[in-house]
This record gives C-alpha cells, sequence and structure tokens, in this order.
DNA sequence: GCCAACGTTGGC
DNA sequence: GCCAACGTTGGC
C-alpha cells in the first residue's frame, strides 16, 4: 500500500467537489512523471492526500483513496488517469506553511523548494502526520 | 501580478 | 546530444 499527493487548483477542482461527486476521473496531468506513477505505480485503495495548490492558503484540503488503478486516457492514450473516491474534508486546511514548520515533514516532497510535480509520493509517516494535523 | 524553478522544444 | 529559448507551475 502507498500513500500519495494529489495536487489541483481549486479553480479547476476542490475536496467540494470529490465530497459532491463520490469518484472522479483525475484528469489533466501532462507531466511524465507524475504520469508514471499514475501507471506504474497507483494500486486501489492507496491513500491520498488531496492538495490545493495556488490557493488561499495552499495546502492538503482532505482525504481520498485510489479507486480505479491507471488507465490510458481516452482521449489521448500518451496519457494516463486514474479513478479517486472522496474520504474526508479536513475541517480545516492543513496549510504548505504548517507542513514546512512540522516535524517529520522536511523531506517531503511539497515542502521542497521548486517541487511542482503534480503527483506525488508520499511515506505512511509523513501521510499519517498530516492526518493528525487534518484532525485539528 | 511577479518571478524562480524547472520541464519541454527545437535549432544546430 | 547540447543547450538556449520558451512555456508552465505555483508560492508569495
Amino acid at each position: 500500500m502507498k500513500h500519495w499527493l494529489m495536487k489541483v487548483e481549486p479553480s479547476a477542482y476542490t475536496i467540494d467537489d470529490l465530497e459532491r461527486d463520490g469518484t472522479t476521473k483525475w484528469e489533466g496531468v501532462r507531466n511524465y512523471q507524475a504520469r508514471n506513477f499514475m501507471r506504474d505505480e497507483m494500486r486501489v485503495g492507496d491513500k491520498v492526500l488531496f492538495y490545493a495548490s495556488n490557493a488561499k492558503p495552499s495546502g492538503v484540503t482532505g482525504l481520498a483513496v485510489i479507486r480505479r488503478a491507471g488507465y490510458p486516457d481516452p482521449a489521448d492514450e500518451t496519457w494516463t488517469l486514474v479513478d479517486i473516491q472522496f474520504v474526508k474534508k479536513f475541517a480545516n486546511v492543513v496549510s504548505l506553511e504548517t507542513l514546512k514548520a512540522t516535524k517529520g515533514l522536511e523531506k517531503m516532497v511539497v515542502t521542497q523548494k521548486g517541487s511542482r510535480l503534480s503527483i506525488q509520493p508520499v511515506t505512511k509517516s509523513e501521510y499519517d502526520i498530516v492526518v493528525k494535523l487534518g484532525k485539528k
């Protein structure tokens, strides 16, 4: 079982949209590294931190789970889709600022300078720390 | 809106 | 295959 962080801008999709929809196709990834994670490594049941980028503030807004593993995008088979399912919305956003200030998350990809990757692997311990922060 | 970081493209 | 130019991401 792996853990992931998936970024999306609120103007495109939010945790509220996911709560309403239940599940959604994760469309629009146009980066090879991110695609390869979806295509090769994501499995049904993997846990996902749902991250809002370009937000006020940017941060993790809730949790999701992989519902369907990587499959070709019917619109363009170069690219890969997965389906994710809503798990929960955090009472409060766990902001990037908080992530950067939290012990144990120093190596988390999203806290690194210049980290633009929209699909990122997260360790179990990082995932657990963020879930705990989300309950506060 | 600015701009640093970084991925991609394309001329050579 | 190198690398400058260009485009995009995303924090601020």
